[in-house]
Parts: structure tokens; sequence; C-alpha cells
DNA sequence: TCCTCTGTTCGATCTGCGTCGTACCGTTCG
DNA sequence: CGAACGGTACGACGCAGATCGAACAGAGGA
């Protein structure tokens, strides 16, 4: 198998959206992947975000993630991949991500003083 | 005074408003409020939702709207008003209110048979 | 004035869940 | 085959927060 089962958007309620949202953990998680744009690697997701946890807290929040209907999971050899589900998420909840974006921007600059990756001027508005 | 105090709604993050919205009992407020459309005294807010709690809760989860820039509060001789910051928070975070909306037409209309007020149409995209 | 009503505040309690460590599994490579 | 790596599953721990009850505070009305 090369893909990891997700709940179609239309049985994705608003009520687990903002339950997987309300962590910060996995809001920096979801920003993350919203900064980097496409499949990113699960251990590789927190580079650069200050935040460091264990990796079983790391797969327990991609699978509540994934639960919620935000994110896809991508099996590729000996690591998973996972990235939002930009067109389902939009679809199902408009303007959802880009509320998150918003305090994304400042945020990220200003507690990743290691990090020299600005982020990339056209993700504000577009996928 | 007449008023209690409420954020400015640009310094509300969508961090704080993603925790408030994350309880259960917090989103059938918003829900009951939206649906009543106006000011709208405390006790009853949860009429008809099924909801009981006491109201020591109840004034802890307002405030907790409150503090997140969601409602808005006033006072009325011996009771509390309270309504939602429809405007501001449209502004803020445009599109989150009608995600709240979605479920709540098929929650409220199923939970609470002996209430005879339809949603407003006009509370779509407007106030 | 006294009572009632509405709501807030303060402790105390308890449950949910975020976190970690360990064990386990599948894949890749030497 | 066996070791290393990425990730998951499971149990345990600890803390934030939801809930409740009691006490208190204003505002109205009898």
């Amino acid at each position: 198998m090369t893909e990891v089962i997700e709940p179609a958007i239309e049985t994705v309620t608003i009520d687990v959206v903002l339950s997987a949202l309300a962590d910060p953990v996995r809001l920096t998680l979801v920003r993350a992947l919203d900064a980097a744009g496409d499949w990113t690697c699960g251990s590789d997701i927190l580079r650069g975000t200050g935040v460091t946890i264990g990796k079983s807290t790391l797969s327990h929040h991609i699978k509540v993630l994934r639960d919620a209907g935000l994110i896809r999971t991508r099996v590729d050899g000996i690591r998973r991949l996972v990235t939002l589900r930009y067109d389902d998420v939009d679809q199902r909840f408009p303007g959802l991500l880009s509320m998150l974006r918003d305090n994304d921007l400042a945020r990220t600059a200003a507690e990743t003083p290691a990090s020299s990756h600005q982020p990339p001027p056209g993700l504000t508005s577009g996928r």
C-alpha cells in the first residue's frame, strides 16, 4: 500500500477540525506544512520551528490531523510523507487555511532566529 | 458602567479563537447566539439546546468567549445580555462564522423541537 | 428593608489529553 | 541475515481545563 486511510472531506465536521487545531503543536505543524507547500518527511516538519517533541508524540499529532481531514499521508519507502489537503480543506472550509496563515508569518519570523528560510512570497494567498 | 471590557478585534489571534471554539459547550453557545441573532440573556442562551450546566460553568465559558473576542456583553439592569461580534469576527476571520453555521443548521433543527425560530436568512454573510 | 434573581468569583475535584519511553513493525542497505 | 532508520502502538504519568458548589455582589420588586 502506498496511501494511508483518510476521511472523505464531506464527512469532516468543523467540530473535529477545531479540536485538532486547538493544540499549539498541531497548529505549528499545519503552518509548517503550509509553508513547505508540498510533501514533507514527517521527521523534517518541525525543523526550524523551535518545537522539539518525541517521535511518538509527533506520530500522535499527525494521526489527529489526518483523522480531522487536514493532512494526507503517503508511504514512500522507508518514510512517510505528509502534506496539507489544500483543495479539500479550501472546498469544505473556505478561508480556514488563510486564517491560520496570518499569524504564521509574524510568528515564525520572530521565533526562529536560526532558520534562514523566509516565507515563500507566493504562499500568502494562493496554494 | 453598561459595557464589559472586551479585546480590540485587531489584537485577537486565531490561536485563542481556536482554543475557545474547541470546547463543545462553547461551540453550542456560539451557535445558539448566532441563531438568536441579537442580544440574549445569559441564562436563556442554552434553552432548547439540550445542554445543562451550572451557572458558574456558563459564566466561565462566556468569559472565555469574550476574552477570545467572539462575543460582547452588555449590562441591562439585573441581567447580562450577550451577542456575537458579527462585524468584528467577519472582518478579522472572514468565513469563520459560516463554518460554524454549517453543522448548526442540522444540529439545532434536530435537537430543538420546542424552538420555532428558523435561522434568519440575512445572517449568512452580513450582520 | 428584606427577599429574589442574575451573574461572578473562588476552591476543590476530576477527567481528558499531551507527553514520554519502550517495544514493535516494515523497509532499506551493508 | 542483521543492523539501522522512520514510524506506529501501547501503557503510564502529569497537567491544563471543564465542572460543580458555595459564598458573594448588585439590581429590582414586594
